[in-house]
DNA sequence: GCTTGCCTATCATGTGATAGGTTGTTATTT
DNA sequence: AAATAACAACCTATCACATGATAGGCAAGC
């Protein structure tokens, strides 16, 4: 067996999702809830009903893991915010979908972002794995420095510093304390002039 | 041997730290280091030059000593909160204070808030550790809604919630990115009206 | 026939945890 | 004062289990 059928509800048509996806899949999911050093290849392979080993053939190390995982993620990331974006009517709405990708993670995913959790364990990830989490908040802030830059507010990249910080920690507290408006408030707070 | 004979350079005076304070010191480094996850009683016991088996007579349980931290890092904090803000001149300086307790924990102790990391690690943890992780942030949103709420400022609870989030993720993002510009920018959002 | 994708079996190491013994100090009794 | 009980704080030894990882085999499909 090569490819296992899925169904993507929203593309309204059959598509081939490779296993090594479905790996990702799986444990994006495991990672987001509860960080890399809690998931273990058997949980994973568990999840899909294959051996552990068999998982060390499309990651021979977690490590392979971690950083493909990151930078799916971050692509995935990138995508859906152009996607998001590219019908926006002004800038402001550019950051209000910024966010909303925050939001849906939290709230119609239940999950935390992958970075933020990872970036919390930083010391104990491979090295490279770190580095690409740094990637994605470089990247997020090179992106909103621009967004603020074009809505026309003042010191936007002090401004996009502070919005993904904001952002990150909203994803953690809310989580925690099991109160969105803690995210909305940060939410608020992204988008004030 | 009882206690260790230790030197607080501030109290300038010998006093004698039990070696459960000690066992919590390491703990608590560790943890905000690399996560709860990563942390090994044999390493912690390793660290202070004692068997592991020895860590279980005064932690029986990883979850006790999980929960002992994050109370002591919770009562550690508001102290070190109360004695900062005893001679502050107004709410703003009170803030200020608030922030730099953070400040304190990135730069000087090159470490992040034990809360922050614990709480990205929420599902993975034993539910009376993440409970006390979520007193920890919902108290501050309270202490902090009350110094906004002095300093004037309108929306003191809104903002509350997001000053607390904003710092959270200021100390993974400016972590990560090995660049403490990110964590000024949060504050300087923090402080502004 | 080669590649892909899985399998079984195994490995060394790390993990949290327990049982039971040893030592030195402190408190109580004689 | 001496003997003894009690306790704190460690130890050794061991446990069952989880972990990441490897070697080698087997079947399907191009």
């Amino acid at each position: 067996m090569i490819g296992k059928l899925v169904f993507f509800y929203n593309l309204s048509q059959t598509i081939i999702m490779s296993q090594r996806e479905r790996i990702l899949d799986i444990a994006e999911t495991s990672m987001r809830a509860r960080g890399y050093n809690a998931v273990s290849f058997r949980e994973i392979a568990g999840e899909i009903g294959i051996k552990s080993a068999s998982l060390h053939y499309h990651f021979p190390k977690k490590a392979d893991l971690g950083l493909e995982l990151v930078k799916r993620y971050s692509e995935n990331f990138r995508t859906a915010l152009n996607s998001a974006t590219e019908n926006a009517a002004n800038p402001i709405e550019k950051i209000e979908a910024f966010i909303d990708l925050h939001r849906n993670a939290l709230i119609e995913q239940e999950l935390l972002c992958l970075c933020v959790v990872l970036g919390a364990e930083a010391r104990s990830l491979p090295e490279d794995v770190n580095s690409s989490v740094a990637n994605f908040f470089q990247s997020n802030i090179n992106w909103l420095t621009d967004a603020y830059q074009d809505a026309g507010f003042e010191n936007a990249p002090s401004r996009a510093k502070a919005g993904v910080a904001t952002l990150a920690g909203a994803l953690i507290a809310s989580d925690s304390l099991k109160d969105n408006s803690v995210f909305e408030a940060a939410a608020d707070s992204v988008l004030k002039s």
